[in-house]
DNA sequence: GCTCTAATTGCAATTTAGTCTCAATTTCAG
DNA sequence: CTGAAATTGAGACTAAATTGCAATTAGAGC
């Protein structure tokens, strides 16, 4: 599924649909949770497809702007990402400890955001809250 | 003000007030809003003192450290920061089309935070809601 | 005010994520 | 099948930030 829209986003823009760019979108969608794409560089190599560091690189923007992966943060170290598809919007709690990524969703905080961006003439198109501190096994 | 717990911040580690972290210091909060690296180290040259870059990010650590400035986001281009004595808690908005900066407080936020926390049995110790769009300006 | 030592500085070299260039290769519409 | 246009990989490059080190400086104790 996620390679039909795929197919159809490059198509739409004149672009081809390689096997790099193909190797690429399965190994995002082949495991779950936050990636950085140096990772993701080494799990293709790993994996016995092949697509060089600037394909990886390359076909994460595309991915980005046709919506199937979003970028979570952006870390001292670099980005990190997620896939979106059969993944619904929701923002994250990062342990300052472990580094472990909780997920959560509040309708609450949407509210809040359409709110806001009111009250000061914003158009808000997404948000992200990032809660910082220590989870559940890290508390002392 | 600033300059005072700074120095008791340092004499409390066992390190030194210099000029070069003054003139940091001081360059810091000769301005208000946010402010990257580089530039600030641009305004210590133009400003007639001296501090080299390594000392201008050493500086900034420790201004981090002791709580006299925040990190306020990091773009793809590096972090911004700001200052933030006489500087209460707040968010940010950005515009995707200029770049501006809108800062904002909302009550309402700060006790979702809690309430999510809560939930999910995480100490927070900080948030940051980032909301992007368009601003008053750049709207169409 | 002077001395001494640990802290600090500046510079240049280094690191690291990410981007870019370009010749060779591949895709796919016709 | 063919050829124009897109894509690739390798490595050069960029820019932010960090680090190593010899020379300098702050400031506690006298």
């Amino acid at each position: 599924m996620e390679n039909i829209i795929f197919r159809n986003f490059l198509g739409g823009k004149g672009l081809k649909l390689t096997k790099e760019r193909t190797a690429v979108l399965n190994e995002v969608y082949s495991f779950h949770g936050h990636f950085e794409p140096e990772y993701l560089y080494s799990r293709i190599k790993d994996s016995g497809s092949k697509a060089s560091r600037a394909s990886v690189y390359r076909t994460l923007s595309l991915l980005v702007e046709c919506g199937l992966v979003k970028k979570v943060t952006r870390t001292e170290k670099g980005n990190i990402y997620e896939h979106t598809y059969g993944h619904t919007h929701h923002d994250h709690m990062i342990c300052d400890i472990c580094g472990d990524i909780i997920e959560f969703f509040s309708e609450k905080l949407e509210n809040l955001q359409d709110e806001i961006c009111e009250k000061n003439s914003f158009i808000g198109s997404s948000h992200a809250l990032e809660i910082r501190g220590r989870c559940k096994k890290c508390r002392m």
